[in-house]
DNA sequence: GCGTTTCCATACCGCCAAGGTATCGCTGCC
DNA sequence: GGCAGCGATACCTTGGCGGTATGGAAACGC
C-alpha cells in the first residue's frame, strides 16, 4: 500500500463524501473513485458501503481508518524528524500552554546547566494535542498530565504527582470555603475541554484549548476549573483557590517515541527526573 | 515521501550496496540510485555518504532508517489489520513457543468460556519477535516476559511474576545443589539469544531461538539455561532444577497496539487480568 | 410522473515518472 | 596498465495517474 492510497482513503473516509475529499486533496472526483475502488480490489476488501446517495465506512474500513491514520502519522514522522536531524539540532519539546510553566522552567534550565546539553525548542500547544505533535514528528518529547493525556504508545517517566484545587472568580459563593469536594462542582460552569482528544471530564461551561483562556474566562466570572495545584503560580489575585479533597491526583510525565532514544533525549529525561 | 521510496531506502540502508539492494528488491540498480537521489533532493538531506567504493548511512539517514522501518511496520499493519477484519473474525496472539504454556492453556480456556468470545489464533514465534509480529499487525496481542521483552508502544496489563530456575543435565555437577546463585552460573555455557530483538543476558553457549530448542540442548548437555520455573511443567525428567536466588523477577504482561482497542481484545485481556 | 439535481462510476486521453538496457567514470587491486 | 567492481548517467518504453466528458442511479420538487 502506498502513502497516496492512504491519504486518498483517510480523506475519504473522514469526508464520507467522493466530491468533497477529492476537492480537499486537490484532485478531480473520477480518479480519487478509481484509486478507492482499485485500493479496495487490491486488498480485497470493501472499504465503503456507497449507493449513489450516502458513503460510509465498513467495519474493515473502520480499521483501515484507524490504523492509516496511525501509519500516516509515523510516515510523516520520519520524514520530519529526518529533516531535522540535518538541519539545526535540539529537542522539540511539547507542553500544553499554560500549564507546567513551574516544572517546564525547572527543566529547561537545569538541563541547559548540564554539560553536553543542546538547545531545546518548547513548542506550547493545546490542550491534548501533545500526543499528536510527538506521533507525527513535530515534537520529540512531551510533557504530559495522567490521568488526562493518555501515554499510549509512548515511553514515560513519572515527575511528580499534585492534588487539584477549584479556582473561582473572586467573590464566588464557594470561594470562601476552606475546602470542597467534587459533588458541589456539580453544578458550576466547568470548562469544555476539544473532546478529540485526552481524556477530560466533560463540563457544561464555555468551550476551551488552552489554560491561559481558561484563567481569563474565570476571572471573567464565565467559568471556573478543577486544576493541578501548581498553577496557583500564575494566578491573578482575582481567582479564588480552594482545595478539592476527592479529586484525581495528576501526574506529571515526561514522555517520548519509544524508538527515539538519542543521547539528547536521554539527558534531558534524566535531568527531568532528577528535579 | 511515499513507502515505496522508503522500502527501497531501507533496503540501502541495511545492505549498503546498490546493487545488492536492487536485486533484493527486485528492480535494477539504476532505478535504485535514481529514487534514492530523488529522495535526497526532495527531503534536501543527504542520506548516505557514497564513494564508488563504500557506502554508508549519514546522521539523518541513520535517523530515517529508525523511523521508516517503524513507519513501514504501521503501514503493513493497517493493510493486514484491514484484510483480516474483512476474512475471519479472531484475535491473534503471538507467544514464544515452549514458554508461558501454562498460562497461555489457562488464559485461552478462561476466555473461550465467556460468553461472547471469539476464536485465538496462536501464533507461536521465535524468542523477542512478538513485538515485531505486534507491530506489523501479524498479531493483535502478545504475551510477553519482563524484563526480557520490550513493552515499548504497547499498552500492557501484569498477569503475574515469579521467579527463576537454573536447569542443568541431569547429573551436572551443580544439579544436587538446593539452591545457587547467578555467580555460579559465571562459567557455564548459557544459551546466546538472538541479538536483534529483546534484552537478554548474554550468553556463552550455543545460540538458540526457542524454548524447545534449548530444552533439547539442555538434556544433550550442550547448555544450561536460566528460565522461569513454571518451565517446571513441560520438563522431561532428564534436566535437574536449581532455584536461582538472585536472578530478576520475571513478569508476565498481555501487551497490546494502543490504538486497536476491539471488543474482542477488552475481553480477552479481561479474562487474562482475572486468571 | 417527469424533469432536475446530486453523486459516484466509467470511458477515454495525455503525460509524467518508474523501470529497463547500455555505458561511463572512478577506484582499488593484481 | 589492465581489470574488476560499483555507482551514476543517458536514453528509451510503458504503465498508471490525473484530467475532461459523460453515464446512470437515487432523491426531490412541482
Amino acid at each position: 500500500m502506498e502513502t497516496r492510497e492512504l491519504r486518498y482513503f483517510v480523506a475519504v473516509a473522514e469526508e464520507l463524501h467522493f466530491g468533497r475529499a477529492a476537492s480537499r486533496l486537490g484532485i478531480a472526483q473520477p480518479p480519487l473513485s478509481r484509486a478507492i475502488s482499485q485500493l479496495e480490489r487490491r486488498l480485497g476488501v470493501e472499504l465503503f458501503h456507497r449507493t449513489s446517495r450516502a458513503v460510509e465506512l465498513t467495519a474493515p474500513g473502520a480499521v483501515l481508518l484507524r490504523e492509516g491514520r496511525a501509519a500516516l502519522d509515523a510516515v510523516e514522522a520520519a520524514e520530519r524528524r529526518t529533516r531535522r536531524a540535518s538541519e539545526t539540532p535540539g529537542i522539540v519539546l511539547a507542553s500544553k500552554a499554560g500549564a507546567a510553566g513551574e516544572i517546564l522552567a525547572k527543566l529547561l534550565s537545569a538541563y541547559a546547566s548540564e554539560p553536553g546539553s543542546t538547545a531545546v525548542d518548547v513548542v506550547l500547544c493545546r490542550v491534548g494535542e501533545q500526543e499528536k505533535l510527538l506521533r507525527d514528528g513535530r515534537a520529540d518529547v512531551a510533557l504530559l498530565h495522567l490521568p488526562f493525556d493518555s501515554t499510549a504508545g509512548f515511553d514515560y517517566e513519572e515527575l511528580g504527582t499534585e492534588s487539584q484545587v477549584l479556582l473561582l472568580p473572586l467573590g464566588h459563593a464557594l470561594s470562601t470555603r476552606s475546602s470542597i469536594r467534587m459533588s458541589d462542582t456539580a453544578d458550576l460552569p466547568l470548562p469544555r475541554w476539544p473532546s478529540r482528544m485526552g481524556d477530560y471530564p466533560p463540563g457544561t461551561g464555555p468551550e476551551v484549548h488552552d489554560h491561559t483562556q481558561l484563567l481569563q474566562l474565570i476571572s471573567l466570572g464565565r467559568a471556573v476549573a478543577v486544576l493541578p495545584e501548581s498553577c496557583r503560580s500564575q494566578l491573578t489575585d482575582d481567582i479564588a483557590v480552594v482545595p478539592v479533597l476527592d479529586a484525581p491526583l495528576v501526574t506529571t510525565v515526561i514522555a517520548w517515541p519509544p524508538h527515539s532514544r538519542s543521547r539528547e533525549l536521554a539527558g534531558l529525561v534524566l535531568a527531568a527526573t532528577r528535579l
